[in-house]
DNA sequence: CTGAATCCGACGAGATACTG
DNA sequence: CAGTATCTCGTCGGATTCAG
């Protein structure tokens, strides 16, 4: 029963690539101090620049501007200008970044699982070791 | 019928805290130029510092150690090492690491959908914008 | 209001050499 | 074999200033 399909091709563990797999290009999209906040508060609603910017506190325009343009390029959320006399910018997520929300999900319940890294047991599981093969 | 617990506590997107969430937590942990070559590694079986090394071209031993250091600090593999005279140190996942799997497979799952970033239509959607709030 | 431009410090990661 | 120790460089993010 030669199954040429695939046996357990199930993506991340599938891609027996020695290169990037793309599950890298996904964690990419979405690395940056601030891509996963801007992310959620899209959840609830359209967000204009300023609302942004509020709701994130701690955040330079700069950077605020340059992770929404990404987020823009990689097609996760939308920019929509308003060309009023006072400047007015609507971003709000793409239906890819919709689809994007159960695996920040996922990511989320496993960080949960974590609770506070490093200060975990550390069994090192020692076995017996008695070989010695160069003496 | 009230349900004090969660009505939509679905992790990420229940969290509105202004600060950092879990899911960065996790997404912590999986930050690193070879990481999710580790890990994908590690899936197959259990595999000794040298192995990996071959495995992944381009890295170095610094950077390896160090982010093998790292995912074992964060419980996803553990660190055996064999006391044998041509020292033997062997790396495995954890269930904490193997939980993580399919949380990567969701991650690759979206990345697939991504195909070239930077490349989309580029659609501005832009309104009739007739108002003018301040002349 | 939204955003661009510039300067800066911190960190990640590569290259290389050395060690038990 | 499995690391450690330095050095360097590129990128990321923060602060500030200027502009449409």
């Amino acid at each position: 029963m030669d199954r040429q399909g695939d046996p357990n091709e199930q993506g991340f563990l599938g891609s027996h690539d020695h290169t990037h797999c793309k599950a890298e290009v996904a964690l990419r999209v979405i690395q940056g101090r601030w891509k996963l906040l801007i992310l959620r508060e899209l959840i609830q609603a359209v967000r204009r620049f300023s609302d942004l910017h509020k709701a994130l506190p701690g955040v330079s325009q700069k950077v605020l501007t340059a992770q929404l343009r990404e987020l823009e390029a990689d097609g996760v959320l939308s920019r929509t200008i308003h060309p009023e006399v006072p400047p007015r910018v609507d971003y709000a997520l793409t239906d890819l970044g919709r689809e994007l929300l159960p695996v920040l999900d996922g990511l989320h319940a496993w960080g949960e699982r974590i609770g506070s890294p490093r200060t975990a047991d550390r069994t090192i599981t020692a076995p017996v070791a008695g070989s010695r093969p160069t003496a």
